[in-house]
DNA sequence: TTCATATTTGGCAAAATAGCCAAATAGACT
DNA sequence: AGTCTATTTGGCTATTTTGCCAAATATGAA
């Protein structure tokens, strides 16, 4: 209700709606092993390069990476370690999701 | 790149995409403390009942709530327990964002 | 300076989201 | 049946997101 608390929401859900994407995602996950060019990513992805970079753009806005540009290649890490953690607990969402919609699963769906 | 991993990633994304709302956000959290109807998290979030409706069926459809019916209420409920967790490394990419933007931080932004 | 490579930016069209209103549906009560 | 309450659905518009292309920028090499 008050202001603070929906900035506080609005900021949470900026950081959650960043990663809300499959290739950004997957370079999440790649960046996890260590930092990556644009062209590494790219090359990932399957997507042109400027749709890469706009990717970029969104998860560095949401202060998930950060980058470092060295000679006229610039490199891309994660800014938290923590994000692996995150996808454990989808997968525990999605695993329930699996576990239930085809068997009984006490009565619930 | 090969099909079933680009469905495992968007997979993930859907219930990334599916928590990345002020709104749901915060009824995800009200359910977090035990099972809600719609005319509690209606009161909750302040919007149009039907929007409130819309964001639950959202977060349903993500596999994050079930829903069960008694009288002529709907009471929604958490599916999966390790949401709280997910805030924690929401909050630490918030706090290194907030302590990166304004001070030196190792030289990187 | 000129050329080549790496990346970002601007612009545009298609698709997805959000939120409101009004209408439909469902259950409880008389 | 008729009414009241709780919730969902349909429809509409405004806004945001996505992804491509072309153009701009930057860096290094010749």
């Amino acid at each position: 209700m008050n202001t603070m608390r929906r900035q506080q929401l609005e900021a949470r859900a900026r950081v959650l709606k960043a990663l809300a994407h499959p290739s950004r995602l997957l370079m999440v996950e790649e960046l996890e092993a260590g930092e990556r060019c644009v062209c590494d990513l790219q090359q990932l992805v399957g997507a042109d390069m400027s749709t890469v970079s706009k990717h970029l753009g969104v998860l560095k806005n949401a202060g998930l990476v950060t980058d470092d540009k060295r000679g006229n290649q610039v490199f891309y890490r994660l800014r938290v370690p923590c994000v692996t953690g995150f996808f454990d607990c989808i997968e525990a969402v999605l695993s329930e999701q699996a576990r239930c919609s085809s068997a009984v699963c006490e009565g619930k769906n």
